[in-house]
Parts: C-alpha cells; sequence; structure tokens
RNA sequence: GCACCCGUAGCUCAAUUGGAUAGAGCACUUGACUACGAAUCAAGAGGUUUCAGGUUCGAGUCCUGACGGGUGCACCA
C-alpha cells in the first residue's frame, strides 16, 4: 500500500474533490489493485501483487546497480572530510566524520553525483612550526642526545621519534646546534610530508580513500589568498575597522585595533570577521576563503564540509564568505559532528591531548575492526553525540546494529548454501531466477519484504538530497528485521520456510526473494566501506 | 550577553523534509527450539513529542517566547 497526499490549492479544489479526480484515472492503470480515498484526501492505492513480483526480478536484474538513480545528473559535489590537522596520527575522534564524508561521498556517488573526496591539509598555520620543533627535538634525540623532558607546548606523542630517526637518516647532522632559522622549514616539510603519510595510512586501513589532497601552504604559495582578495575587494566587502569585544566573556588582554575586515554581515553573518592578524599576516580564515574559492573555480558548485562540532561557530562566517566570492552561485553544506563518547564496558575512556595519551583511531580497528566502527558511527545523526563502546560493539546479539544486519546478510548465504545441499541440481542463477514465475511469493511475509527491498531506491535518494547517511543504517535493520521475521515464520509452518524439503520449485522461487535480499543489504553495507559477512563466527 | 545544535516511551534513538492512529531496540511481562543458524522471532504494556502561544485542512517538524542540555564566541587552526 502506498500512500501519497496531494495538496492542490492550484487547482482550486476541495483536496477530496481532486482526490476523487485522481483516484478515477488510477483506477485504470493496470498494476493499481485498488484505489480508497480517506480522510481529508489521501489516496490509498493498492497495487497488483504482480507488480511486486516482478520488482523481484528487477532487482535480481539490477544486482549491485539497484538503487542506482540519475538525480545528481553528473552534478559535481565536493565533499572534504577529515582534514585533521597534520600532526599526529588520527585519533577516534577523527573517525566519525571520516566515516560520515567517505558514506555521504558513496551515497551521493550512488545517486548520481560526481563526487570527489577531498583532504584539506592544515600546513600553514603556527601548529606545523610546533611540529617542526617537536621533530627537531626528535632528531637531537636520535642521535644521541639528552633532551630531557618534552617542553610544554610542543607535541610529546611517541610517534615523533620515528619522524626524528627518519631525518636524521636522511640528514646526519647537518641540523645539529643550528638555529631554528637554518632548518625550519626543512625540518617542517619533512615532518608534515612523515604526518601526511601516517593519516593516508591511517584512512586506508580504514577504507578511506581521498581523491585529493589540498595543501593550504601550497595554495597560499600559488598566490590564492591575493586572489580571493582582490576578488572581495573588487565587490567592495574588505575593509578596515574595529571590532567590539564579545560581552560576557572576559578576555583580558582585548585591545581596540583596525583590523582587515570581510564584510561577512551583509551574507548573514553576525559580525564581519577579521582576515589579518595583528602582524599584518593571513588568519585561517582568509587562507579557507581562497580554498574554498579554488574548489568553486574548480566546478564544485555544491561543497559539503565534514567538520568537528568545535567548529560550529564557524559555519556562518564560511557559507558567507561562499556566498560572496561565488556570487551566490556556489552552495556549502557542512556536516557537524557530534562527539563520540569511547567507552569500554559502560565506562568512558578519558583521553587527554596534553599528554598525548589519546585513543588512535588505528588502535580502535585493530581492536574491534574497521566494519564495527563504519558502522556504528553511522547509527546516530551526525549532529547528535553518540557513545562508542569497544566492548559492546562485538556483542553478537540484536543490541549490537552491526551484527543483527550482518547475520541477516549471513543468514542469507547460509540459507543458499542449504538450498543447494537439499537440492543438488537447483539451478540458482541470476539467469535462471530472474525469468521465473514469482507469484508464489504471496504470503504476507514475503510481500512485506519484497516491500522493504523496493523502498531502497527512493530511500537513497531522500538520504542523498537530505545528506544523511545515518538513515542508510536504519534501514538496513528495518530490513534484517523483515528477514529474521520472514525466517522466522517457517518455525511456525513448515511450508513458510525458505526451504521447502519435497518442493523443489517452490524453494528455487523463494531462493530469489532470498538472493535479491542480499544484493540489497550487500550493496548498503559496501556503500558504508563494510564488507558484508558470509557466516557469523 | 550573542549565535548555532539538541530536547520524542523508564533508557538509547527513529520518524519518507508539513501528512493519517508518533515508530524501533534495551529493560519489563508472556509465549516459541527433534527440522533452513533460537546469536532469532511473536505478543503485551509503555506518550499531553520539555512548557506556553502562533501559522493552516493538518505541526515532533515552520514562527515567537520561556525552561533545560551541548558547542562556539578578535589577533588559534
Amino acid at each position: 500500500m502506498y500512500k501519497r497526499q496531494v495538496l492542490s490549492k492550484v487547482a482550486g479544489m476541495k483536496p477530496r474533490d481532486l482526490a476523487g479526480l485522481l483516484a478515477a484515472r488510477l483506477e485504470t492503470l493496470d498494476v493499481v489493485k485498488t484505489v480508497e480515498i480517506a480522510g481529508p484526501g489521501f489516496i490509498n492505492l493498492r497495487l497488483d501483487e504482480n507488480f511486486w513480483f516482478e520488482q523481484v526480478s528487477i532487482i535480481l536484474n539490477a544486482g549491485k546497480s539497484y538503487g542506482d538513480s540519475d538525480m545528481g545528473q553528473g552534478e559535481k559535489v565536493n565533499v572534504e572530510f577529515v582534514s585533521a590537522n597534520p600532526t599526529g596520527p588520527l585519533t577516534v575522534g577523527h573517525a566519525r566524520g571520516a566515516v560520515i564524508g567517505d558514506a555521504l561521498a558513496s551515497l551521493l556517488t550512488k545517486v548520481g553525483y560526481d563526487v570527489c573526496r577531498e583532504y584539506y591539509i592544515n600546513d600553514a598555520g603556527n601548529q606545523v612550526n610546533v611540529l617542526a620543533n617537536s621533530a627537531y627535538l626528535r632528531y637531537c634525540e636520535a642521535l644521541g642526545e639528552d633532551i630531557g623532558e618534552i617542553p610544554e607546548g610542543l607535541y610529546p606523542g611517541e610517534y615523533l621519534k620515528a619522524v626524528g630517526q627518519a631525518l636524521a637518516d636522511r640528514d646526519g647532522k647537518k641540523w645539529l646546534g643550528k638555529p631554528e632559522a637554518d632548518w625550519l622549514s626543512d625540518v617542517r616539510q619533512f615532518a608534515i610530508d612523515q604526518m601526511m603519510n601516517l593519516i593516508r595510512d591511517d584512512l586506508a586501513a580504514f577504507g578511506v580513500v581521498m581523491d585529493l589532497y589540498s595543501s593550504e601552504r601550497a595554495l597560499v604559495a600559488a598566490g590564492g589568498v591575493d586572489e580571493v582578495m582582490s576578488v572581495l575587494e573588487a565587490k567592495d566587502l574588505v575593509y578596515t575597522g574595529v571590532l567590539e569585544p564579545p560581552k560576557g566573556k572576559k578576555l583580558e588582554d582585548w585591545e581596540e585595533r583596525p583590523q582587515t575586515l570581510f564584510k561577512s554581515k551583509e551574507f548573514g553573518d553576525d559580525v564581519d570577521r577579521p582576515i589579518k592578524k595583528s602582524d599584518g599576516s593571513w588568519t585561517y580564515f582568509a587562507g579557507d576563503m581562497a580554498y574554498h574559492l579554488d574548489k568553486y573555480r574548480r566546478g564544485y558548485n555544491n561543497m559539503i564540509n565534514v567538520w568537528g562540532a568545535d567548529h560550529g561557530g564557524y559555519i556562518k562566517r564560511m557559507q558567507a564568505a561562499v556566498s560572496a566570492v561565488t556570487d551566490k552561485e556556489g552552495s556549502l553544506d557542512v556536516k557537524i559532528c557530534q562527539l563520540v563518547n569511547l567507552m569500554r564496558d559502560g565506562e568512558l575512556v578519558k583521553m587527554s591531548k596534553r599528554s598525548g595519551n589519546f585513543i588512535t583511531l588505528r588502535s580502535v580497528i585493530d581492536e574491534v575492526g574497521k566494519d564495527v566502527v563504519r558502522f556504528i558511527m553511522l547509527t546516530r545523526k551526525n549532529d547528535a553525540s553518540l557513545d562508542f563502546d569497544l566492548v559492546k560493539v562485538l556483542e553478537q546479539s540484536k543490541d549490537n546494529p552491526v551484527f543483527y544486519v550482518q547475520y541477516a546478510h549471513a543468514r542469507n548465504c547460509s540459507v543458499l548454501k542449504h538450498a543447494k545441499d537439499e537440492f543438488p541440481s537447483l539451478d540458482l542463477s541470476i539467469e535462471t531466477l530472474k525469468g521465473l514465475d514469482l507469484s508464489a511469493l504471496n504470503s504476507e511475509g514475503e510481500l512485506s519484504l519484497i516491500k522493504a527491498l523496493c523502498a531502497w531506491p527512493r530511500l537513497l535518494e531522500s538520504a542523498g538530497e537530505a545528506h544523511e547517511p545515518h538513515r542508510i543504517a536504519f534501514y538496513l535493520y528495518d530490513l534484517a528485521s523483515e528477514l529474521h521475521s520472514l525466517y522466522h515464520k517457517g518455525k511456525l509452518n513448515t511450508r513458510l520456510r525458505f526451504i521447502v524439503r519435497d518442493d523443489q520449485e517452490l524453494t528455487q522461487v523463494r531462493m530469489a526473494l532470498v538472493k535479491a535480499t542480499k544484493i540489497v543489504i550487500a550493496s548498503g553495507l559496501e556503500m558504508f566501506g563494510i564488507e558484508p559477512a558470509e557466516e557469523m563466527r
């Protein structure tokens, strides 16, 4: 039963009258079995069962491409995500953004967009100088110097030892005892490259492959910021002014000072935003404007950024900047990822970045596997916080959605295998199954499962339009539930089992449904970058 | 003080973008294993969608105002 409400003030008719008119037309269609008008003008259609049987053949025929859509019409979309500072390995904090961005990119590809996965390397700010200094210390250490405690303000992480060693291997004692000005640039680039290799490896282990890594430093060096400044100046959107101090928040070192400002208020922001620091250098925001202009000029009118919750206050100014530099042609959607609370059996795992005591993404992947991490990260809306319990995610029970969905897929595989054992001569090839008369799939549970399968293409489109990949996770859970439910109908009534011992023909028809279900679950999981389980252990 | 996000069953969360009687899981009660994997399934109970107004045929969803929670708030990125 499909429901569709038709609103029409345009027609100048009462909804019920209009519904009557439409109903009369709809009734003439072959696939429509019954039409009812309900309530204030709802039209309820009941489709002929043959329509549903045909859908199973359609799914089998389409295979993994079932649900592909041309909604995006090949339009280019840029999804920028992770973009972690190149100062250390990825942490669990980065995992959520990584999965949301990656799954969203896959989803948009599925519904017909031309998607670019992009990582913005923040390699121009002060923190990479801190990185360089930290790495330099480790370099000295590698050459036998006693460096003592890592000073406050530098990165204490052990992972930098390897960088120091690698630098020593490459350059020998070249930089030892030299002033910072001599080595900063070289050491910095070396350390950034090392860190990016580390991050790339972490992402690869997590199943994320970027199409493009963009360097802030390279962009600035190529004149990107000068370019965006001249664009803004041409539009008269830059001026020198004095900002008021924020109220209610005490800033001890506040001083009134003229600054170079961007008129972001004209584009919906709360205040105008500085684009130069007091020392005359560009702010991060200036670089970011240049970067978004660059993306736009590469053809990405549609930009999606995946950010952590702590950057929420940055959205308005970035959207204002995009509007300004693209003459409102470009659009920017920012997906904010709320915090992930890492737990172990109900207890919060404490982390502190200061002491270098953070949990790396790699260690979590090693402990529970990437598939589990990826799925759980998508079981909440991106803007809701999420508990990730290292113990519970491995439980094999229906409390654990990863298991529940994987189990449904494994169960399909198992049933198919058993069918083959039962009827060695049974032909289960797609070519044969899709040509069968499937009208025996007419029990309530079977029709219910078929309808759930048929919701897949539409679900993809609406999830893609809303930029909400988590909906796929909920759908897969529901679909798994349909399958488990149908399976258990066979417990009560042997005739309803997938495999009917004395009826090879019926079994074969049911295998068509099992295979169709397997296809949809598998393609959903694969969209999440998760390998469908053939069996559970 | 300002901005953004959130507030839905005892708990954790959904809700097809404004549609019909607001849905799942956990926990609770009850039932189903000699047979395709019971790691599951079925049934029951559980609600003034934080509160108060407003918009309209119709609001969990939109607008206003409270209340409660989170995040951020020159010259960091």
